[in-house]
DNA sequence: CTTCTGACA
DNA sequence: TGTCAGTA
């Protein structure tokens, strides 16, 4: 019941930057550190998943624990191997 | 809404 | 280095 059918999961960047508790120039920042990657409208406007804005949770918390973006960036890439490594660890075990 | 520049902790 | 503020 959470979603209510058509626009469930975007967000304008000032509502992320509230949701996340930072200003909308830090995030800007984070996307050209390449954190980021949200969709932009044919206007240029940033539209942020449900995904992204866990994503930009994600960074709040690794930044609090003393790293900064481009440790940040390094974690998620390699979580992101990580995943990838697990399902292919996955398929190899049901076979 | 976007981008850039400048200043501060 | 990361964040915030003001501007075009």
């Amino acid at each position: 019941m959470a979603e209510s059918g058509s626009e469930a999961g975007l967000y304008a960047i000032s509502v992320v930057a509230h949701l996340v508790g930072t200003g909308q120039q830090n995030i800007r920042l984070y996307e050209r550190r390449g954190l980021l990657t949200p969709d932009r409208t044919a206007g240029g406007t940033r539209q942020y998943s449900d995904a992204d804005l866990a994503v930009l949770r994600r960074i709040g918390e690794l930044l609090e624990e003393g790293l900064n973006l481009a440790g940040v960036a390094k974690v998620m890439e390699l979580e992101a191997a990580n995943a990838r490594l697990r399902a292919e660890l996955k398929r190899a075990r049901s076979r």
